[in-house]
DNA sequence: TGTACATCAGTGAACGCGCGTTCACTGATGTAC
DNA sequence: TGTACATCAGTGAACGCGCGTTCACTGATGTAC
């Protein structure tokens, strides 16, 4: 090490680089990146204003790099998705619904305040590898268990999908868009979750044929 | 009407007040509240930067105003809600989806540049009388539909309340969040509203007695 | 009826602020002698 | 081994921009005489 080094990285074999990385990850985990700016980020990285541009193109990039870290944390945060077949259609259900909630109690507020950027949302949405992302694996377990004959063949299963996503954006979204604290919502009880268990469960067992109107 | 008058309001008997909050809305309407500048407001009325502030204490009283004139509007171009036991149940659910989607479709992206501002978002939601609230007649209806037999007693009507709820916001959460272009979301198709409704209804009419785990 | 003046909504340049970004400067370390 | 110099990541004041907001000024109209 040649030049100088920031006194925040002096020990502790961090680069300044992940030492931003962790620092305006922290920041989005705490606050979202509604408001976030790059002098909050610099201060809570304890280092100078300009530093960051010594090593990211730009505010942007090291947004995106703190984003996916955020979300990597948070997924290794949650319990293993059932596999198609295993335990009951019941429990599958209800742990798919309950990794839905978490996962989205924690990254839609986060992603909120990006909203007026389509562009680096798109940044954000685009780099993670399809068959990772919960929702197509939520799709595909589905999907499986109804090749596998525990959901009938008729069943709507990509509307069910829908259903079950949505469940998870309303979640957050009804306290977002009334302007209430995101932090302030709760994560489900059992009995909620048994609640919407019985809501859409019937709807892939189909025991009744009904068809519409 | 002693002193100048504004060129854009000379003929046609709206005050300038309310020529502001048209012109507000309709921009809102086009493009959403994301980055809506009172200077883009006042070209759009035709009008001076600074009038405004003879008329509103400022941009946010502005807004609210407009705010609140887009949805009437969007609200008064719905189809009515069905009534309580009026037509067959899967009808009236495909209506009540119908109605949230294309609720949905117009509102929330137009609200989702607003969610950095949570004050304000207080305020445009808290004037809503209750009862009108859709989400609100929402759950009313399910649960009167449940008074009247066609919705089996133990029938989880809040969480399937829920769920329609869900999928309006799912509609256009999932293209606004990966950066998509929410005037792009479609109108559901005809089949689209079965599927959901497929989901749906055997959770309310309960056919099988299905209880989880 | 005609003229001078008072009124005040409208006008738009200018202000102040916060932001992302830049860049002249600093100073700890490696290197040449 | 000691000293002078070169290097370059870090520093933070300053820049430029867009925003909401202000305010000295304008000018069409009503009123007094």
């Amino acid at each position: 090490m040649s030049p100088r080094t920031a006194a925040a990285v002096r020990d502790g074999g961090r680069s300044l680089r992940e030492h931003l990385v962790a620092a305006a990850g922290r920041l989005i985990a705490e606050r979202g990146t509604a408001g976030l700016t790059v002098r909050a980020i610099a201060r809570a990285a304890g280092v100078a204003d300009g530093v960051l541009y010594n090593h990211f193109a730009d505010k942007d990039e090291l947004l995106a790099e703190a984003w996916h870290a955020h979300v990597r944390a948070i997924e290794d945060g949650l319990p293993p998705l059932p596999r198609p077949g295993e335990g009951t259609l019941a429990d599958g259900l209800r742990a798919q619904i309950g990794h839905g909630l978490a996962l989205h109690r924690a990254v839609v507020p986060a992603m909120s305040g990006l909203l007026g950027r389509p562009e680096l949302l798109a940044r954000l949405n685009a780099p993670r590898e399809s068959g990772v992302d919960w929702r197509d694996r939520l799709r595909d377990w589905l999907r499986a268990e109804r090749d596998l004959g525990r959901v009938v063949p008729d069943a709507p299963v990509d509307a069910v999908a829908s259903l079950i996503v949505g469940i998870c954006h309303e979640s957050v979204l009804s306290m977002l868009l009334r302007g209430g604290d995101p932090s302030a919502v709760e994560p489900p009880s059992g009995e909620r979750l048994d609640d919407l268990v019985r809501a859409i469960l019937p709807g892939l067992t189909g025991t009744a044929n009904q068809t519409p109107s």
